[in-house]
DNA sequence: TCTGGGGTCCTAGGACCC
DNA sequence: TCTGGGGTCCTAGGACCC
């Protein structure tokens, strides 16, 4: 039975929720991300308003406030952006169960087999599109085709609150009018060696035989491009992702330089990550740590242990010794970052009983203090060493 | 220009085992 | 004596996405 999804696109997100909030940002370039003064921030989001400047998401705000200098910058409010996430996620549950959510601001539903409920999938849309507007004020634009892939590229062919329909049948020609840049998946990068190997529209590639298009570029990026230019509706989003991780990474404002305050960075870093697991009860095996220096190189270290991470001591430890590794003392730090690679839910089988006496007293320790936090959140419980003097921040 | 933060996936090489 | 092939796991770096 042939499939319809339908991609959902919430138009510049962060920036249309506050001029909906915010009347006097409203028909002005408004950027969220941060603000004129602010060091080493990049764009999050740009108003329409802004875009006609040449301003656009993850360029650095500093050029942002450079070709746009009456722009109004602000840094955002992520957690109300992701309560009306929520809330236009579930306007999606409404019309189908099956609902993949791809970030904050886009998601594919599985509408097949809807018709006698919902009409026609572009009757269905234009409703969803009505239902979001009526009850969030927002706008969306949305892409309906019988291949996920395809869908997802409709979706942005028209915006904001765009609608754009690819009849069954109708994939390949649409892929196929399009410039190499529209191509989803194909970065800089790509797009530099698709050229340099002499390609210089989809329909050239679309041509070239699949074992060709291997040889050229690969076996996984030549049956990618054979496949997404022939618009193939095997190809699949949001299939179970194997090698979930958490991560967290602070570029300071500041390069670092003394030995006890990025200790403190990555002591914070390491109780981030262990809070975060905690929440979503998981443990892991494979602690990452990156490192960027001052002239933007970046490098990292990873380790596989033969037990999971106890604890947020037990974490501290095992990133500074990783990062002992790979730092070249006296160069400026700009940003550190510690992962937990390969996740597993807590209750997931292990080989052997790892907890000695002391552990499990810390590890219970941690669990009631994490307890309290959720309880209470505003109590503010902190190692000795990260309290701040400034709390204005 | 002077480059965020949170992710996933791919590549290439090495270790180790059969 | 002068060395195969495959599988799996691990690591570092990089591409790409929102």
């Amino acid at each position: 039975m042939t499939k319809t999804y339908l991609h959902v696109d919430l138009d510049a997100f962060f920036a249309s929720v506050e001029q909906r909030d915010h009347p006097e940002y409203r028909g002005k370039p408004l950027i969220v991300g941060g603000l004129p003064g602010d060091k080493r921030a990049v764009v999050s989001t740009a108003s329409y308003e802004a875009r006609k400047f040449g301003v656009h998401s993850a360029m650095p705000l500093s050029q942002a406030v450079r070709l746009c200098p009456n722009g109004i910058f602000i840094r955002g409010n992520h957690k109300l952006y992701q309560q009306v996430s929520r809330q236009i996620m579930e306007i999606f549950y409404q019309y189908s169960p099956d609902v993949i959510q791809m970030s904050i601001d886009e998601a594919f539903i599985d509408i097949t087999g809807t018709e006698r409920i919902y009409g026609n999938p572009e009757e269905l849309a234009l409703n969803l599109k009505n239902q979001v507007h009526k009850l969030t004020g927002l706008t969306v634009s949305v892409g309906i085709s019988s291949s996920m892939y395809v869908a997802k590229i409709a979706s942005g062919y028209k915006k904001p609150d765009g609608l754009t329909i690819i009849p069954d049948g109708q994939e390949e020609a649409f892929m196929l009018s399009l410039p190499l840049e529209k191509v989803w998946g194909l970065g800089k990068a790509s797009q530099k060696r698709i050229k340099q190997a002499g390609f210089k529209s989809c329909r050239q590639i679309y041509e070239c035989p699949l074992k060709l298009l291997i040889s050229i570029f690969g076996e996984n990026m030549g049956q990618f491009l054979f496949n997404a230019l022939r618009g193939n509706k095997e190809m699949l989003f949001g299939t179970e992702a194997k090698n979930h991780s958490i991560s967290t990474e602070t570029t300071f404002e500041e390069d670092l330089t003394e030995r006890y305050v990025i200790d403190s960075a990555l002591m914070e870093l390491s109780q981030n990550v262990l809070y975060r697991m905690r929440c979503e009860k998981v443990r892991s095996r494979t602690i990452a740590v990156k490192i960027r220096y001052d002239d933007f190189t970046t490098v990292s270290v990873q380790e596989t242990f033969e037990l999971p991470v106890l604890n947020e001591d037990d974490l501290f430890e095992k990133a500074k010794r990783l990062f002992q590794k790979k730092y070249i003392p006296g160069r400026g730090i700009r940003l550190l970052g510690i992962a937990a690679e390969k996740v597993e839910g807590i209750d997931s089988p292990m080989q052997k009983d790892f907890f000695n006496e002391k552990n499990e007293k810390k590890a219970r320790l941690e669990e009631a203090i994490f307890n309290l936090k959720k309880k209470h959140p505003e109590i503010n419980m902190q190692k000795a060493r990260l309290i701040k003097n400034n709390r204005n921040d």
